[in-house]
DNA sequence: GACTGATGTTTCATATGGTGGAACCGACTT
DNA sequence: AAGTCGGTTCCACCATATGAAACATCAGTC
């Protein structure tokens, strides 16, 4: 369990891999000499690797000599819409949160002037909300939008805010007073404001420029209304590991000083 | 020099780039077997590759067992939007379009309600069209346009057509006949259409699930008035390559029997 | 238009790491 | 229980990847 795990027998492809993983994490083009450094590879076999990646669609070099994600990635990104792929990515936190909440939780994100779900994590109860995917709300009266909304994701309503209950916040005033104390503490509530006796709470997702969706919980307020800072400092917490997934590199070649001299390949391990 | 070229020095990672290409064109999951097969592996090393590819990110099994693209790609396509990934892949049948032309080529996209350009190659001539990228047009009134309407990408206008000059299509009724006759001559025109001096000629490119975006032309009406035809068919041939390449598989394992007996691994050269 | 330094690439002897056949395993069929 | 399919693990062998050093290349500099 030292730094590096000696695995079974795949050194190059493993080196190879580590590559393509850092060029496709940085944003901009990552030079020869700065993959060469961070991977601690001699100079040589970066070349051969990179040479060979490049040769593969894996990596490209961009004009100025810089690698960066080959054609592959294109390829993969022009037939994919972004939004599955993000909500992929953060199955594992929504499933976390899920776990420790027994709430349904969902991932929103804004398209056009609503909120849409792109992702889902059941209850584990019986009683819980019915499947949002793909069905949008108006997002004054939802946690997520008004996520949204504090975080300038979404664009400020322009028409009058529809009043679904006697809670729903139905003023410009009110609700701009309310995104200011979400930028506050963090994270949104929404309780029996789309509907009487559903609640919901949510907190913002940043990518690389910012917040670009938020996760969240919904159920019945009978269950939630006494835990809401409580779930509201999961979200934030949770959602702060998903937007580091999803933002900077800084993965693996954290502390390691990784001076490696002449010849110590090795690690110590067999 | 038999089929594979005897690259130099990287067997491993130009196996496991394979693997990750197959996995990745193909847009349902992959089988282990299929992978061994079509790629000639033995199963063992098969086995090795993919675990190694999945322990760096770059594959990824689905709970059926099959294969698919790694989250180091759904990270990237999370991160980029597709537009701009679709234009890095045209853009060598831009190029070609416009040394082949001269004149400046477009790729365009249905967003809303309109066309917008994601990509261009300058005209060798002085004299041509400005930058359109990110500029908006009447569809009506663009080839590109036309196209996408014409293979139901944009859907069909329901306001009022501008007429931008007297060669404008305005009625509703002229437009879907035209309409009709670039699906039957799978090009289409504008001339003078948006401007006066003006003319656009353009071909529909398909993604895997049909037509996605045009590629297309424009220039002085002058110079492009005698060879519509000609310029016509060349859009439709590299627009067919670009589809090509945005669609199926298909690509490097075509022939090859590739029954590797016992130890034949070096292919005679040196 | 020769020095110098920084950045990549190619060469080459070496032993390390990758290879494939065969044994093995678990799940499903018959 | 025996057989088949789909995949993984073992292991002896040697082909393949490796890194030091030599070799290119280019951008400044004097």
């Amino acid at each position: 369990m030292g730094s590096a795990a000696p695995q079974g027998g795949t050194q190059a492809v493993d080196r190879a891999a580590a590559l393509v993983d850092l060029v496709v994490r940085a944003d901009d083009p990552v030079s020869f000499t700065e993959l060469s450094d961070v991977t601690g590879l001699a100079r040589s076999t970066t070349s051969r690797l990179l040479a060979a990646l490049e040769r593969t669609d894996l990596v490209e070099r961009d004009p100025s000599g810089g690698y960066v994600a080959g054609p592959l990635f294109a390829l993969h990104a022009a037939l994919h819409d972004p939004w599955p792929q993000v909500a992929r990515l953060a199955r594992p936190v929504l499933v976390e949160i899920g776990a420790r909440t027994g709430e349904t939780v969902h991932l929103g994100v804004a398209r056009g002037e609503t909120v849409v779900h792109v992702g889902q994590v059941e209850s584990t109860f019986l009683l819980s909300a019915r499947d949002w995917n793909e069905v949008d709300v108006p997002a004054h009266c939802s946690s997520l939008g008004k996520v949204l909304y504090a975080f300038g994701v979404l664009p400020l309503p322009s028409g009058r805010l529809e009043r679904r209950t006697d809670h729903t916040v139905c003023t410009r005033d009110a609700l701009s007073a309310e995104l200011a104390a979400i930028r506050g503490t963090g994270y949104a509530t929404a309780i029996d404001e789309l509907e009487t006796g559903l609640s919901a709470i949510a907190a913002p997702v940043a990518g690389k420029d910012g917040v670009i969706c938020a996760i969240g919980i919904s159920g019945p307020t009978a269950r939630l209304q006494d835990r809401v800072d409580h779930i509201g400092r999961l979200l934030v917490e949770q959602a702060a590991s998903l937007s580091a997934l999803l933002g900077r590199p800084t993965p693996r070649a954290a502390g390691h000083p990784r001076a490696r001299h002449s010849s110590t390949t090795k690690e110590g391990a067999a």
